[in-house]
DNA sequence: TTCAAGATTTCCT
DNA sequence: GGAAATCTTGAAA
């Protein structure tokens, strides 16, 4: 049997597409995430691209793999969740297959589903609803994802998903391209334009 | 075994 | 605009 998000759920050939594409690609797109039974989703408005062993900034430059970036190895498709600064977590969505490990790195959503609940996670800081998931650890807070989804096969899991979302696409909206943040020590790599937002979106973090 | 630094967020001046 | 919070990771010793 097969339930209604099935059907939407986007396919393992999207994922194993050139990172930069599918981060561009992920724009428009609802992440969904199901906790205790309730939607809670939003349409992912802002990407970063990370290249994999050339990449200075990326986890598994120069081949590095370890305990914590192991699923940046797996196939397309996967999460990689870490956590960092001894208090946040970041997603990440594994990009081409098995072997190759590149990702992109969710930075803002545009929350659509479950909004009270997100509140809830979130705390007061959430005061306005551009609050809630403006920022890689923010949604990561406001959807209750931690490592404990680290290498989640988003292609086949019923708790964490992406769906296409062609009629809130932004494919008529511009997307604006620029240097990723919070990567200064990656040298050249630091002013690659590998960060993607959807123009004038209030949910995308700021700076 | 030790230690510096981090793909961030929030609060204070 | 600047710094603290807070702890895991990864590399060096």
């Amino acid at each position: 049997m097969s339930e209604p998000q099935t059907d939407r759920r986007l396919p393992r050939s999207f994922f194993r597409r050139d990172v930069t594409d599918v981060a561009i690609g992920l724009l428009g797109q609802r992440l969904v995430r199901m906790y205790r039974g309730k939607r809670l989703a939003g349409v992912i408005v802002e990407t970063e691209a990370y290249l994999g062993v050339a990449d200075r900034a990326a986890h598994t430059f120069n081949g590095r793999y370890t305990e914590r970036n192991r699923a940046m190895w797996l196939d397309g498709g996967h999460a990689y969740v870490y956590f960092t600064y001894g208090m946040h977590h970041c997603l990440n969505i594994v990009a081409r297959c098995e072997g190759d490990p590149v990702a992109v790195l969710l930075r803002a959503l545009e929350p659509t589903e479950g909004l009270e609940t997100m509140r809830r996670f979130r705390g007061q800081h959430a005061r306005r609803e551009t609050d809630l998931c403006s920022g890689p650890a923010k949604l990561c807070q406001a959807l209750a994802i931690d490592r404990k989804l680290d290498g989640t096969d988003m292609t086949r899991s019923g708790t964490l998903f992406i769906e296409r979302a062609r009629g809130r696409a932004y494919a008529g909206a511009k997307i604006v391209t620029m240097r990723r943040i919070g990567v200064d020590y990656a040298g050249e790599w630091a002013g690659k334009p590998l960060r993607f937002y959807v123009k004038d979106n209030p949910h995308v973090s700021r700076r």
